[in-house]
DNA sequence: CAGGATTCCTGTGGGC
DNA sequence: TGCCCACAGGAATCCT
């Protein structure tokens, strides 16, 4: 699941390709991609050119000439594929784009992603009531502590909420958790303001440790372009039900949160209630 | 309002 | 070319 350093990554390096090409084409074969209250339709971004690449949360941003947006979130298993001759497509390309050197395929096996195209990228986050980016100055151990220091709900789902931090996702979640060694299921309201600070630190430090090694790659989810495994970082919680923890060899313990397959070591990381 | 449950999709993998 | 089916997962939406 690409989460925001895989997203990090994927803009950087079509940026790198892309910056100051221009669109000859566009087509949305699948079009429930695209999302209801878009703005425009994918086409208006034929004639346009890539200006400048962003990112908010897990969504990747393109901006185009003209002022006009294209706002991806790839979900679980969204991805691109960019190749500098026409390819062949596949059944799970839904989206081509081409430019003067690329064509750039959008493939989702389970069409989960969305994606939009506005002029106003500011209101368009806005309504997806995005919270704090993990470095934004304001996201603060006070911050957090005020956020969440009432709710019933588990750290877990807390760190999945978007309004709360964006950016994390299930992987990052875990290892966090296993980072700050605080139990999954422990309630918001027990969190202290010191586990806020923790938490807050270990985002960052999880995070740039994986963008700096170019995200990871779990599953069907392989990296920013047509290339497998060619990036990937030790995960120390994540799909490592079993295993010996990393700290204190003990095997860890695989649960379910909220839906979500959630993996802790029973020792490191104990319940607070 | 908070929070739990449901829904969208389809490849994968385990069981038989 | 075996068949069946539970499972996974981000966020919108519905429900309590
Ligand atoms: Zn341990």
């Amino acid at each position: 699941m690409p989460e925001l350093p895989e997203v990090e990554t994927i803009v950087r390096t079509l940026e790198k390709s892309l910056l100051n090409e221009t669109v000859n084409h566009v087509e949305l074969m699948y079009e429930p991609l695209l999302e209801t209250d878009s703005m425009y339709p994918m086409e208006i971004l034929e004639g346009k050119k890539f200006v400048g690449f962003h990112r908010r949360g897990k969504y990747l941003c393109f901006e185009f000439s003209d002022g006009y947006y294209w706002i991806i979130h790839l979900r679980m298993e969204g991805k691109f594929h960019l190749y500098g001759t026409h390819h062949r497509l596949t059944k799970h390309t839904h989206l081509l784009m081409q430019t003067e050197h690329h064509e750039i395929h959008y493939l989702d096996t389970r069409k989960f992603s969305r994606m939009a195209v506005t002029k106003d990228p500011d209101s368009y986050f806005m309504r997806k009531k995005l919270g704090f980016e993990p470095w934004d100055t304001h996201l603060t151990s006070s911050y957090l502590y005020e956020a969440i220091h009432k709710s019933t709900r588990a750290i877990k789902l807390i760190l999945l909420d978007q309004s709360i931090i964006t950016g994390i996702g299930n992987i990052y979640a875990d290892e966090i958790l296993f980072d700050t060694q605080i139990h999954p299921l422990t309630k918001g309201n027990k969190i202290t303001k010191k586990q806020c600070e923790l938490i807050i630190n270990s985002t960052r430090n999880t995070l740039e440790n994986a963008i700096a090694a170019g995200g990871t790659t779990i599953r069907s989810y392989t990296s920013a372009l047509n290339v497998t495994g060619r990036f990937q970082i030790t995960l120390k919680a994540y799909g490592q039900e079993g295993e010996p923890c990393s700290r204190c060899e003990t095997p860890m313990v695989r649960i379910v949160v909220g839906g979500r397959s959630t993996v802790f070591c029973p020792k490191c990381q104990k319940v607070k209630r």
